[in-house]
DNA sequence: CCCAGTTTTCGCCTTACAATCGAAAACGTG
DNA sequence: CACGTTTTCGATTGTAAGGCGAAAACTGGG
């Protein structure tokens, strides 16, 4: 059998978190989980773990989802053999989806420590999303899905810090997105805060679509210095999009 | 119903190379296919290819595996709803495994193009596969799957540029390499060519189990400084391995 | 035996990007 | 209007990668 699972994690209260709900049957009963379910007859993988979701949180909600790894060991789960296509979602900080009684938001240090205990192989699973997460965040500009459609520089480096499980200095953090051409300037400033300061300049990411996958300084082929033109090497380096 | 299948790849005669067999009844029959097959009930999908890949090659010739990903589309192939977990397969160039009659290698170049025409998903499969395999080249050490056990700065470089797909400086790749510490000088040198020519030194890569996944210079975390001991902020930095 | 040709290796320079530091700007409050 | 606060910007440093050319180490031929 073929099942799907999807790690949803979200900035809240300055933590990663990661939505669970939790068991009332066996097996496991009263341990947490992921969301997900049976993959259906008509339906991809993607598909089907959004179909799922839906029952859990409101999927307008979910920014990002991407395919993480698939889990099979033969007695990952008792009773049947079953496949699981596990996914990465992300959700806005700003986001507060109402949540059935069974679900809630945990934070993913926690989790990762048996509290509360998780299902089956899912507390792996989560693991795995966070350090897909991490990974990410650092050469893409996957942090769209994890801000709000408009923030200040201190804002987001308190989501990049909270994700990333380290500190971020600000003034890098903006600099080195700014270059890529990921952070754009929306005009607008943020009211300070109650100590006052100077107001922040609002961003936005650029493009949502746009992905960021290319390595940044590491072996790229060579720029051509001024398009000698004429004998083409070896396979273009660029033949698909 | 779900299968494994996998994209062998090796650069043989300068070109970065698949393995396919051609099917020999319908569907698809004539066209050519990546090896693999059904799931066996007390496998997971990593044990299940590398069995599957033995009917088509001598699996101790393949130096690493790694998930790829699921293609799920329900109309995938005909007649029946299957759902593949695909991976990526690496043999290094110096392997010259005996094929049956059915398997030959064949340029990726070529087959993304459609020469020969390929079964199903697969040529799909084939192109993440190849994309797969020029990003990590480029910032892990995976390249010790594609060299022998020692090898010279030269026919490593012939190996990166065929798989890349643009010309890579042997300058470069020998200090990029040293400097992340992967490429280990054995001591030995190789003879020269024909022509004469100062003789190579002879490399390996560093521990075959290592993997450089970190970012090398993308948003790291801060070095502490001197360790001013004292206050731990936020969530541990590095917690798991 | 020396010299031209070849191939590899190494050092130096430039460019690119990230991290750190400190000053300046822009706001509140007393 | 001085003061603390917060953000932003510029300058400097450090590290990594690309490019170029000289030096090293060999072969083969006069």
């Amino acid at each position: 059998m073929h099942e799907v699972l999807a790690a949803v994690l979200q900035v809240r209260e300055g933590q990663l978190q990661v939505l669970l709900w939790q068991r009332a049957i066996e097996p496991d009963a009263g341990r947490w989980a992921l969301p997900g379910g049976r993959l259906g007859d008509s339906e991809d993988v993607q598909t089907s773990v959004l179909r799922q979701l839906a029952e859990k949180v409101d999927v307008r909600d979910v920014a990002h989802v991407e395919q993480l790894e698939v889990f099979s060991a033969p007695d990952r789960m008792p009773h049947r053999r079953t496949v699981v296509t596990a996914f990465l979602g992300l959700v806005p900080c700003v986001a507060d989806p109402v949540l059935p009684d069974d679900t809630a938001w945990h934070p993913v240090t926690d989790a990762l420590q048996g509290s509360p205990p998780t299902a089956f192989d899912h507390g792996l699973i989560v693991r795995r999303a966070r350090d897909r997460l991490r990974a990410k965040l650092s050469y893409t500009n996957l942090g769209f899905a994890l801000a709000p459609p408009e923030f200040t520089v201190s804002s987001l480096r308190e989501l990049y810090a909270a994700a990333l499980g380290h500190r971020v200095s600000a003034t890098n953090l903006q600099r080195v997105l700014a270059r890529r051409g990921v952070l754009i300037p929306t005009g607008g400033t943020a009211p300070p805060g109650p100590a006052g300061g100077r107001p922040a300049a609002l961003y936005r990411f650029a493009e949502r679509g746009m992905r960021i996958t290319d390595p940044f300084a590491v072996l790229r082929p060579p720029e051509p210095p001024h398009a000698p033109e004429g004998v083409v090497h070896l396979a273009d380096p660029r033949a698909a999009p």
